[in-house]
DNA sequence: CAGATGCTGCCAATTTCCGGCAGCGTCTGT
DNA sequence: ACAGACGCTGCCGGAAATTGGCAGCATCTG
């Protein structure tokens, strides 16, 4: 048996078993030596299986790492497929792929006649204005940057040519029908500032992390703002 | 990439298309000879993938195949948190709802550290321009009148005051940045008409359903107009 | 029919995989 | 505190799988 077709049994062995399972019998059950197996394990939390070594017991396979099947409604199958289309059509590439990857995904675990509805699907997303893309800075960069809660210094053009640099908390990205608003703390103005995406020229990522939760600099910015809290 | 990863890419890669993709091309994305494509195909279907190839086309996945990846990577919620958010915020009240209780669906399964991501999410959606609503018809009466293939009587005013009603069949619902189109095939017209919902006076559904397939009359409405299918 | 595509056999070079050993850390139960 | 069970890592050499290229045939579309 090829390692490839090993490593999914091992996935289905553990998904079997709810206790935790000693490595010396899933490699008696996968016919491979125990260091192998402890190969195999370290390959596939590689890939994201959340699979547990717990010493003195054996391994677990968290919740977590398949789709159970989910049910939808007709009109949530459309509001999904619809809203991915939109991502997929109007974010970056990065984000546009995983849009499609998600509800390819969703897709995979429908019941076969909500699958009929996606083929069948009423709603589609029109061509929007181009958007605005002059500077093409990384916006998956950006994103990760925002996740670590790192500070990152960009060069900003305002419009009229006048470019500056600053340092910056990146906070969130939202996006609008046609730009990307970056939304920062600005430490030169020591103020929330809104900036657009396609003219920020450079964007780069600092090593340190600002001093403050997002979650509540965010907080204070919708206070500010008066933007209501999603959900 | 080991050949173990790429197998799964390779899935992946194939639920994200609906039609036939050719094996070069899925050979290209995944860096690796045809040849060696070939051979990860055979392995596939030897792991019960149900994968068809067909000579002329290419190869797609039959649905029904659940095997990892199959849970959500963090851009993946991050782009259906988007996307669901674009519908909650722009579209007619029943489909915004259902939006929301699809989200609601998904984050109910996901593992824990991932509901994390939901709670910290990066990506919002700004506001728009407001959407042109003057008519207020009901558009969860014209989708239904879609899904069924029936045809309906309309009163359309073409935006210099003149009114006029029509039997149309509705085909589609397009979302456009502050509109929303219906596309429809014109009686009147013996064409294809989009109408914006947003001077459809009044939509009757009618008893009748229309002579030919929606599928089919769609796939000539793409043509005509030189939309790509999706995905 | 031509062209695109799927599919198979063969082969040599390369890569990886594998098992065994040795040793260390960590948790459980006594 | 201790023993035992287990997880985990580094190293090594031989074995096995993987890979790409080539050549050729089959099948479907237009």
């Amino acid at each position: 048996m090829s390692r490839a077709e090993r490593l999914l049994d091992l996935v289905q062995l553990l998904r079997r078993h709810r206790r935790p399972v000693s490595g010396r019998r899933l490699a008696d059950e996968l016919g491979v030596s125990i260091r192998t197996l402890y190969r195999d394990i370290v390959t596939l939390q590689g890939q994201g299986a959340p699979i547990e070594g717990e010493p003195g017991l054996g391994y677990v396979l968290k919740p977590g790492f398949m789709l159970p099947p989910l049910m939808f409604g007709e009109d949530e199958i459309e509001a999904l497929l619809l809203g991915s289309g939109w991502v997929a059509d109007r974010a970056d590439g990065p984000l546009a792929l995983a849009a499609r990857d998600a509800m390819a995904k969703i897709v995979a675990v429908l019941p076969p006649d909500l699958t009929r509805r996606v083929e069948e699907a009423v709603l589609m997303v029109g061509p929007g204005r181009p958007l605005a893309d002059m500077m093409q800075i990384d916006l998956a960069l950006v994103r990760r940057t925002i996740r670590a809660e790192r500070k990152a210094l960009i060069a900003y053009g305002d419009g009229e040519g006048r470019m500056s640099e600053r340092l910056v908390w990146p906070l969130a990205l939202s996006f609008f029908d046609h730009v990307r608003i970056l939304i920062a703390w600005c430490e030169l103005r020591q103020d929330f500032r809104h900036f657009r995406a396609d003219r920020i020229g450079r964007f780069e990522p600092s090593e340190t992390r600002y001093p403050q939760r997002r979650a509540a600099l965010l907080k204070n910015w919708r206070e500010q703002e008066g933007v209501p809290s999603p959900r």
